[in-house]
DNA sequence: CTGTTAGCGCGTTCAT
DNA sequence: ATGAACGCGCTAACAG
């Protein structure tokens, strides 16, 4: 029995190269003089132990420096590693740019708090390693992509709690909605209010696509991206007929090129205002105009969605939709931590507000 | 024998909660008809297998809806994960308000690609949950911070590779540096050279208190964040006694308050230059310039650093030190990853470009 | 090309 | 309060 033991200890211990072989938990209770078990219990604070039984082995542990539990073999065992994996729409690049996307992560690590990690994954289809041999308790899909439906095939077999902030419904996926379609009904309407009839738009990515392109009429019925269908559909509301440009990303730089090719024609063709899809790129629809020496919003109204925050944009308050991203965040970090607690966790829905600036007005009458 | 088999098909299986018991591979492998590390090789496609065995291990697979590895088992059996630990400094908030930091996690994730994932954690302390029992396979610290001595110990401990971005030097964890000291310097350098001898600073946090404050001559000393102390010294090479105000995070908020204090005072106790320790914080100050009605460059000079582009920041170009953020995160991931392959990884140090815009000129002689 | 064997490091029953 | 066994789900060796 003792040719056991030896032989147990440690001799084929090969953690990666040449590595000093690490000490394991039954290392350190051998040393202490106790079971596995107690040594086990002295580090979890589980079960109970005696506070001497409990000293005797930390003290072991750190005479092996031996500083806690492998978590690759307690996440095992016990079934859940304590992260969240947040799968975000395409290039991680991409999201990081987005002050929104910022926002709700910004939200959900609020909520999952110190306790466990976020892991960013991007859906790039299923087959894809990242998604299907990540190691994560739940996910959150952070703006839908082509690839969710697949996604959530693979994530549910694995009866891994989800959350879907703005996409499509699914079954057992918590929804965290927002009224896109609505609310971009309520900004068309404010603008058509104010006297405007000639008016473009400038949208978000509709698809897979990422180009700086003209809008189509097609491009109802072939997007893919449910929050930039939403917001179009809710312009069209007002505006049945309006036309303009969808960007390559988020970007002031895809709203200033946009608007240059939308303003810089003759004044009478020239749309009174227009109507884009995020701040970010109102912000360059601004920049575009005032590059052409019109005024906002004398000579052209200009109104955003999201209400971000923009750093050092001071010289306009901004007219726009205010969403709450960083609570959608929250919301859904709610959501997985009542899920993976194994309670029911509702939809939830939130709704955006308008926010009237200074960047919107009637059309002048001498521009007509 | 059957009995055995029975019993250990799955009557021990007890995923959550009521939930259908999943089909693990040994169930595929039976049902195929194969051995267990067939039907694993017919997944991993590691080994050599024939194409008659693996479909019908596929096939079983998909009767039993069975979609792959349980990635935590995996992880256990390979000794890795495929995780790479990005731990950041303190609120995960903090960080994303920061482009700097930003762009650095933009470049880490071109690096790691779409293979593995990045475990956003946070650096609170030795014997905190998150960092201790957080599964990743390499750790990146993204800025320093006072716990990084502590967290470094216990990974040092479990062989995790290591790569700190601007932090202090440790044995064994890959250095990515940044020449803030000099380059701060050269930047002192360049508006001393312009002809200011009345100068204030406007500092990133010296330290944990998360507060606008005055600057002290002691906070040199106690200053436990290396990338501000490093720039304070920088400034300090050149305008000995500069005095000013460190902020509680950068923003332009910050830079705007302290600005107001800096600024708004007798015009001969006025400095006629401002350098902040950040791009943002240089925005604040340049807005907040402007609210008390002095013009910049001409009454006042404001420098920054960071190069970063700050969206709908327009009408000025601010003069800067411009620093490779982006790339600052690439070099990690890409010393992650070979460190992670076994091979060896040079530390990496970056310099700064001084960007000369128009927020920086001579002093007025008017205002002396 | 396939099957057998032996754990990865830990937590969790049962006993005592 | 403690110890002995067992297996979480998978894969790396080796044998055939």
């Amino acid at each position: 029995m003792s040719t056991t033991t030896l032989w147990d200890v440690s001799a084929n211990n090969q953690p990666h190269r040449g590595h000093p072989a690490r000490s394991t938990l039954a290392d350190v209770a051998r040393l202490a003089g106790v079971s596995g078990s107690t040594a086990s219990i002295a580090f979890s604070g589980d079960g109970s132990i005696s506070a001497a039984t409990r000293e005797k082995v930390l003290k072991a542990a750190a005479e092996l420096n031996y500083y806690g539990p492998d978590p690759r073999a307690k996440s095992l065992r016990q079934g859940r590693s304590g992260i969240v994996g947040v799968v975000l729409e395409d290039r991680i690049i991409h999201s990081f740019r987005d002050p929104m996307t910022i926002a709700a992560l910004d939200g959900i690590s609020q909520e999952i708090g110190e306790g466990g990690g976020m892991l960013l994954l991007t859906a790039t289809g299923v087959g894809e390693p990242s998604i299907q041999t990540a190691v994560f308790d739940a996910a959150i899909f952070l703006g839908c992509s082509p690839h969710l439906a697949g996604s959530i095939t693979v994530m549910r077999q694995r009866n891994v709690p989800m959350v879907a902030i703005e996409g499509q419904h699914f079954d057992g996926v918590v929804a965290v909605d927002l009224d896109n379609r609505k609310a971009a009904a309520v900004m068309a309407q404010h603008v058509y209010d104010l006297g405007h009839r000639l008016v473009a738009t400038v949208t978000l990515p509709l698809d897979a696509r990422r180009e700086l392109r003209a809008l189509t009429p097609a491009d109802l019925e072939t997007a893919t991206t449910a929050v930039s269908r939403d917001r179009l559909e809710g312009a069209r509301a007002v505006y049945p007929s309006v036309t303009g440009f969808v960007t390559s990303t988020s970007s002031s730089d895809d709203g200033f090129a946009a608007a240059l090719l939308l303003l810089d024609v003759a004044p009478d063709a020239r749309p009174t205002a227009i109507i884009a899809q995020s701040d970010l790129i109102a912000v360059g629809v601004i920049r575009a105009a005032e590059a052409l020496g019109l005024l906002v919003p004398h000579d052209v109204t200009v109104v955003g969605f999201d209400g971000a925050r923009i750093e050092g944009f001071t010289h306009h308050d901004l007219t726009t939709m205010v969403q709450p991203a960083t609570e959608k965040g929250r919301a859904a970090g709610r959501a997985v931590t009542e899920l993976l607690a194994g309670e029911a966790s509702p939809d939830v829905a939130f709704t955006c507000r308008l926010h009237v600036g200074d960047t919107a007005a009637p059309p002048t009458a001498v521009a007509r």
